[in-house]
DNA sequence: CGGAATGTTGATATGCCTCAACTAAAGTGG
DNA sequence: CCACTTTAGTTGAGGCATATCAACATTCCG
C-alpha cells in the first residue's frame, strides 16, 4: 500500500528530478493524519508550529485576518500541495490555513524534514522550488486582482485551479470540484458578493466555464484563457498538462 | 576594505543569525558589479538568467508586463535584497526585475551559490528564509491591493518601504529616497495615476507622512500605521527598528 | 531656451459597492 | 416526514468613488 505521501512526490516531479532514492524518502517520512471539517482552521496567524502538513485530500487555503473579522484569502492548495512550508523557516505565521472543504492533511515534523534536507540537499531545494513557485502564485494573484476586470479576474482564479488540478489528475471530465462559496470568491479576488455573482453568470453565458455548487465546468478552455489572459508559465511545470 | 557583499549579510542579519564563518563565505564570494540606469532591466521576464543579484545601491523593483505594455509592479528592493534569488531553482522568469533609479547590483553565479549551501546548508537556509519573506510582501500586498482604500494603501506602501529601508539603515531622520513616479505607483497599487495624486495630497493634510520629489517624509508614524492598517509582522524581523 | 516628461486639476461617466428584499437550498428538531 | 431555521445565492435600485479624459502647470534635460 503507497504512502499517503506519494501525492507529494507526485507534485515535486511536476517541476523537479527525483531519483528512486529521494522519492523513497520521502515517501518513508514519519508522519500523522489529520482530519479538518470544512472551514476548519489548520493554523491560525501568530502560532509557531512545529510541524508542515501535506495536503493528501480536499482543498486549503491561505488567508489574512483582516480587521473588521473579514479574510483575504490568499491561495488554495490541492492534493500534495504543502500550505505551510514556510514555517520551516520562519517561525510565526503571518497568515493563516483552513480547509475549504472536508479534507485530510499529512504533518511532518519541522525537525524530520531538516534532517532529510541534511542528508540529501536535493530535496531542500525541491521543497523550496515548491515555495519559490507558491511565491509566483502570489504574484500573480497581485497581478489578478490589482488589474483585471471582474469577468477575466474569475476566469482566471478558475484558470488556474483547474490548471493546477488537470496537472495532478485531480479533474474528471472536463470539471473540478471547489468547495467555496461566493463569500470566498469575493474574498479572494477582492469584489463584492454581488459582482461575483453577475460575473459568473456572465461566464456562463460566453459558455467558457460554468461555476455552480461548487463544481467547476470548463466548458471551451481556449476562450477561457483568451479571456483570462491566462497564461500559465508562472506554475512553472515541466510538462504542461493537455486541457 | 569591506565587500559589497556587506549589504547581503546585513541583511541576512535581519532574520537569521549567522557564525562568523558563514558571513567570511557569503562576503567572499566571487562576484561582477553592475551599473543600471534608471528603468534599465536586470533581467527580462522569459530569461533563464545564471547569475543571481545582491543589490549595492539604489532601489529595484519586480514587475509583470501586461498585454498592453502597462505594468503590474510586485516589490520593491532596497541595498542587501536578492531581486531574483528565485532564479535560483527556477529557470524562466516569469517576471522582470529593473532598477527605479540609478542602482548598482553585485552578480554572482548559480553555480558558486549552489556550491556555498552545499558546503554550508545554513547559508542556504538563511537565503532560503529570504525568499519567504518575500513571498509574505507579495502576500501582504494581494490584502493590500485588494482591500485597502487608496489613502490607505499608500500609506502601507510607505510603511512597508519606510520600515523595511529604516531596519537596513537606509533612512536619515525621517526621510528616505524613493525613486519613483506616481504612474508607477499607480502601477504598484492598482491605481490610476489621478487618484495616487488627490490621495498622495490626503496624506499630506493629514500631516502623516508626504511623498514629493522621490523623497518620502514619515511626520507621525504611529498615526500613519494606524491609518494604513500596518504590521510588520509580515516582514519577519528579528528586532524591530525604532522610529 | 525649447521640448519632453511628470505632476496637477477639473469635469464626466460608469462600474462597482452597499443595501435590501427575496428565493432556494440545506440542515435541524419536533 | 414535515415545519422551521439558517445559510447561500439571486436580483434590483441607488449612490458614490474611482477611472477616464482633457487641459494645464511644472520640472527636468538636452
Amino acid at each position: 500500500m503507497p504512502s499517503p505521501l506519494r501525492v507529494l512526490t507526485r507534485k515535486l516531479k511536476e517541476h523537479t528530478r527525483l531519483t528512486n532514492e529521494d522519492v523513497a524518502i520521502i515517501e518513508g517520512m514519519s508522519h500523522s493524519l489529520r482530519r479538518l471539517e470544512p472551514g476548519e482552521d489548520l493554523i491560525r496567524q501568530g502560532e509557531r508550529p512545529a510541524v508542515s502538513a501535506v495536503v493528501i485530500e480536499g482543498l486549503t487555503a491561505r488567508y489574512h485576518l483582516l480587521p473588521a473579522g473579514a479574510r483575504q484569502y490568499l491561495s488554495f492548495h490541492m492534493a500534495g500541495d504543502m500550505p505551510d512550508s514556510q514555517s520551516l523557516f520562519i517561525d510565526t505565521m503571518d497568515h493563516a490555513v483552513c480547509a475549504m472543504g472536508p479534507a485530510q492533511v499529512a504533518l511532518i515534523t519541522h525537525k524530520a524534514l531538516l534532517a532529510a534536507f541534511e542528508r540529501r540537499p536535493a530535496l531542500g531545494f525541491a521543497i523550496w522550488r515548491e515555495t519559490l513557485i507558491d511565491a509566483a502564485i502570489f504574484r500573480e494573484a497581485v497581478t489578478n486582482n490589482s488589474t483585471r476586470a471582474p469577468r477575466a479576474r474569475l476566469g482566471h482564479l478558475f484558470c488556474e485551479l483547474f490548471y493546477r488540478a488537470r496537472a495532478s489528475s485531480l479533474t474528471t471530465e472536463n470539471s473540478y470540484s471547489i468547495p467555496i462559496s461566493l463569500v470566498q470568491i469575493g474574498e479572494a479576488t477582492g469584489m463584492s458578493i454581488a459582482t461575483v455573482n453577475r460575473s459568473l453568470q456572465q461566464l456562463r453565458a460566453s459558455r467558457t466555464c460554468s461555476f455552480e455548487k461548487g463544481q467547476l465546468q470548463v466548458k471551451d478552455w481556449e476562450a477561457l484563457v483568451r479571456l483570462s489572459r491566462f497564461s500559465p508559465q508562472y506554475l512553472h511545470q515541466r510538462k504542461p498538462p493537455d486541457i
